[in-house]
RNA sequence: GCCCGGGUGGUGAAAUCGGUAGACACAACAGACUUAAAAUCUGUCGGACUUAAAAAGGUCCAUGCCGGUUCGAGUCCGGCCCCGGGCACCA
């Protein structure tokens, strides 16, 4: 029974259609030709226990999108699921004595309750975990065949490592150089890792950003500098032979400045690099050159990176001669030399790079300028203060002298190919991907070590290698996969004889999240990663949406790992290139000007919000506060406003169903207690019509839709901020309307609209007054009403009137009201003429039904 | 140091193409309803000055600061200050 009175009860209502919505599976996905796809996603979560308001913010944001685009026409692909292997897990079964699976498991189901209790319109058929080997095992198949394609590789690396807690960390796990958990120093550690040779495909990363024309311009220049093109030359320098002419061995250098190749007076080795120990092998250097790289080894990477330590480095005992000049050079090793970035050595040119300046200067070595400023303003080797590092003229250098040195860059690389002694060569500052951790909770590495075969790559049918679950987690003595007989021993698959080791390292996480978009679209796929035609109808994705913070490392990944596939022929001819095809990265939910945070105390927990106020108000509030992409600063009574408005939007709809009910009484009284006396019937809705005046009908037509044109817009341009205080305009405006008129067809009308209009927003709410509304169907799959734009159509405009600029009235006028008519007009206003009085008129701007501008003198 | 964002009332914000700055909210204040409170509803709400018995006006200032373009600038251009983010020994 429909009762008038009836408080707004969000708790009452919101479960009810929640379970409508899932048992009707209305927002299950299928591949359908007819409507045109559309693919929302949100980054899934880790399940680190419960939701937190960030989640809310996302989700809520790609909910309304989801809601909207579907009720636009839209086949919507709206997917869920949990990025569920991690550190986190591991160290809660290390305190708590649970096992991670149970853990993650756990956390997983409240999380999905909390999703759920949202009223977010996800496909729960599609819904995945990564830690399952349903999931995992495609992982492994991929690596298995990017191992095949030499995509995969393992070298020796340097990693954190903290020695207490007896593990790598991840670098964003070292917090000013010490572990985040014992807050002990962590130590820099060769060790065996496994790689992604992501730096294979950095010149496609670099290229196809072109594509990414719906992505943020920021998060384009952040991985634009992540990967770091730099174009220029790699030049080879022969080692001096004994009898001081040019061997037949050489080091290799990259350049940027090959213009200043005439300028070399020494050569840089990066302290790792195999020549530096090489070349003292057997002089009194050996020994001073092994020390120094065992210094370098030790020193602290985050130091390395950041701080500009002083120059230090170690003569080699080693000379190479210059390729075009000859001219003799000093090898040495320094400090600054990074070994995996060009060919980790360099030509030094300390008149042109203030790095090789400082350096030569401790060291007294000599200095030869080959660019000069100008014709005019000269350079002296022995007053500089600094290294002189931009372009100007050459000097010194022989055949280019008296050109500038952006001509002779090209001319110098020219003659270089011509000698073969060097070519043009670009470089990135990208690095390969190591994907190796060496903890429990993440997807086996597929790789046996024979003691007669060596590494042997785990046959595919073997596959999934799935972790051991009979493990005890202590948290010593490093991953408990290598204490695991049954896991670490097998059979070698090649020579059927050696027992093998099984490879104990787990992939980095960001693995999984490199492909999980693919996989929801086949999510019970049992043949592959996914079914290539169901990827080929739903990707790429169409609009992704998440935080910023994974601008590189994520958002990287996953265009690199779409790349491999693609050219593993997992997409069957399909030529998807890139994943994403928008992105919107919305800001950090904070609260007293501090990013919620329990050390901080100032964390709302949306439990407590659903509970008070219900998560129409939640996913309303969250969105009004601030644009999506900006950060949202936490109020409480700004809360209190969303839930006040949604009780204001209740009772408005439902006094004018009462009126409307109420006339129905009037005339059949036997029909106003069942379904039919919604439908009204022919005679009543006569009536209502009757009673329309044709005035306030035409306003409120207008005002019906314009409110949508608005709505409609801000949603297109994710405006939700506007658009929700476009409906509350239109709501305030609807409120106004006197009760006597409520049963009146017009205002019937405008109210059904109002609740549609909401829906994406607060859809439990809609939901609900739909149905008394209407009686039947559900809204969340109604068709978004469209506007008619004739009916925006005004008589009557606001035209602003400036004398010189300045505002001095305002007039209502007719539409297209001639300029002779609006001066005449304006010139009579009191307001206007007095400041004509005495002044000659210069100029009059008029734009019609907007401004008249009289510009006088 | 370099590269991006951003700076608008007490607060969150709006202004889509250069055309009435502050929509919509929050807070505050006043009032109505109530025995009272809550809830709800109504009104005021950038600043200074000013006219007026009051209702209601008027003038000037105001979008970080200084300048420019323009009939007209929050919006475009130049310089500067502050805040946030990214990069930073990458040869």
């Amino acid at each position: 029974m429909f009762d008038p009175e009836q408080p707004y009860h969000p708790k009452e209502i919101e479960p009810k259609w929640q379970q409508v919505w899932e048992e009707k599976k209305i927002f299950q996905a299928l591949e359908d030709g007819q409507r045109p796809k559309f693919y929302c996603l949100e980054m899934f979560p880790y399940p680190s226990g419960k939701i937190h308001m960030g989640h809310v913010r996302n989700y809520t944001i790609g909910d309304v999108i989801a809601r909207f685009k579907r009720m636009r026409g839209f086949n919507v692909l709206h997917p869920i699921g949990y990025d569920a292997f991690g550190m986190p897990a591991e160290n809660a079964a290390i305190e708590h004595k649970t096992h991670p699976a149970a853990w993650t498991d756990d956390n997983m189901s409240t999380m999905n309750r909390q999703l759920k209790r949202m009223g977010f319109s996800y496909d729960w058929d599609r819904e995945l975990a990564t830690c399952r080997p349903e999931y995992y095992h495609w992982e492994q198949l991929v690596f298995l065949k990017m191992f095949e394609k030499g995509l995969v590789y393992k070298k020796k690396s340097f990693v954190n490592w903290c020695t207490p807690c007896d593990t790598v960390l991840a670098n964003e796990q070292v917090i000013d150089g010490r572990c985040w958990r014992c807050d002990r120093e962590v130590s820099q550690k060769p060790l065996e890792q496994w790689f992604f040779k992501i730096t294979a495909y950095a010149d496609q990363l670099l290229a196809d950003m072109k594509q990414l024309s719906g992505w943020p311009e920021r998060v384009v220049t952040m991985q634009r500098e992540w990967i770091g093109e730099s174009q220029g030359a790699t030049v080879r320098f022969p080692l001096e032979g004994k009898n001081g002419e040019a061997s037949d061995r050489c080091i290799e250098v990259f350049t940027t400045r090959p213009d200043t190749l005439y300028g070399t007076t020494f050569m840089s080795l990066a302290a790792e690099h195999p020549m530096a120990q090489e070349l003292a092998r057997g002089t009194a250097q050996e020994l001073p050159i092994k020390r120094f790289a065992e210094q370098v080894a030790k020193m602290d990477r985050n130091q390395r990176l950041t701080d500009a330590y002083e120059k230090e480095g170690v003569f080699t005992g080693a000379y190479c001669l210059n390729p075009l000049t000859g001219r003799r050079m000093p090898v040495y090793a320094a400090n600054f030399v990074l070994a995996d970035y060009g060919t980790g050595a360099v030509m030094a040119v300390p008149a042109h790079d203030q790095r090789d300046f400082e350096f030569a200067k401790k060291y007294q070595i000599p200095m030869e300028v080959v660019i000069q400023p100008s014709m005019q303003d000269t350079l002296d080797p022995l007053t500089m203060k600094e290294a002189f590092a931009e372009s100007g003229i050459m000097v010194n250098s022989a055949a280019f002298n008296g050109t500038s040195s952006e001509v002779a860059k090209v001319g110098i690389v020219r003659l270089l190919e011509e000698r073969k002694v060097g070519q043009k060569t670009l470089a990135y500052k990208l690095r390969d991907w190591g994907i190796s951790r060496q903890r429990y909770w993440g997807t086996p590495i597929p790789i046996l070590h024979c003691p007669n075969c060596g590494m042997v790559p785990v046959p595919e049918a073997q596959l999934p290698v799935v972790l051991p679950t009979d493990v005890e987690f202590t948290g010593q003595g490093g991953s408990p996969l290598k204490r695991n007989q049954s896991f670490l021993e097998a059979p070698c698959p090649k020579c059927k004889v050696g027992t093998t080791r099984r490879e104990t390292d787990t992939m980095d996480t960001f693995v999984e999240s490199s492909w999980y978009f693919l996989r929801y679209c086949s999510p019970h796929y049992d043949q592959g990663p996914f079914d290539p035609k169901a990827v080929a109808y739903w990707m790429p994705v169409d609009q992704y949406i998440g935080g910023i913070e994974h601008a590189v490392l994520h958002l990287l990944y996953a265009r690199f790992f779409t790349k491999v596939l693609r050219d593993l022929g997992f997409f069957k001819g399909g030529d998807l290139n890139e994943p994403f095809q928008n992105l919107l990265t919305q800001g950090m939910v904070i609260k007293d000007g501090a990013k919620m945070s329990k050390s901080k105390g100032n964390v709302v927990d949306p439990n407590y919000l659903i509970e008070k106020y219900g998560a129409d108000t939640a996913r309303l509030f969250s969105l009004f506060a601030a644009p999506p992409e900006k950060d949202l600063d936490w109020n409480d009574q700004g809360v209190e406003g969303a839930y006040r408005f949604l009780g204001r939007v209740w009772r408005l709809v439902r006094g004018v169903i009462a009126e409307r009910k109420r006339l129905i009484h009037q005339r059949s009284p036997e029909s106003s207690d069942g379904a039919a006396w919604l439908s009204g019937g022919e005679g009543l809705i006569e009536v209502q019509q009757e009673l329309d005046g044709e005035q306030e009908k035409r306003d409120l037509e207008r005002w019906l839709h314009k409110t949508i044109k608005k709505v409609t817009e801000d949603l297109e341009r994710f405006h939700f901020n506007t658009a929700i205080s476009t409906i509350m305009e239109y709501s305030n405006f609807l409120a106004k309307i006197e009760k006597s008129h409520y049963a009146r067809e017009s205002v019937w009308q405008a109210v059904r609209a109002l609740v549609v209009l909401l829906s994406p927003f607060a859809p439990h709410l809609a939901e609900e007054l739909w149905q008394d509304l209407t009686g039947t169907g559900l809204l969340a799959i109604e068709p978004w009403p469209t506007y008619d734009e004739s009916a925006l159509v005004v008589e009557e405009v606001t035209l602003v009137v400036q004398v010189n600029g300045v505002v001095r009235t305002t007039l209502s006028v007719a539409v297209g009201l001639a300029q002779s008519d609006a001066e005449a007009l304006a010139t009579a206003d009191a307001r206007v003429k007095k400041y004509l009085e005495q002044k000659a008129v210069v100029k009059i701007i008029y734009i019609p039904n907007r401004l008249l501008n009289i510009v006088v003198k």
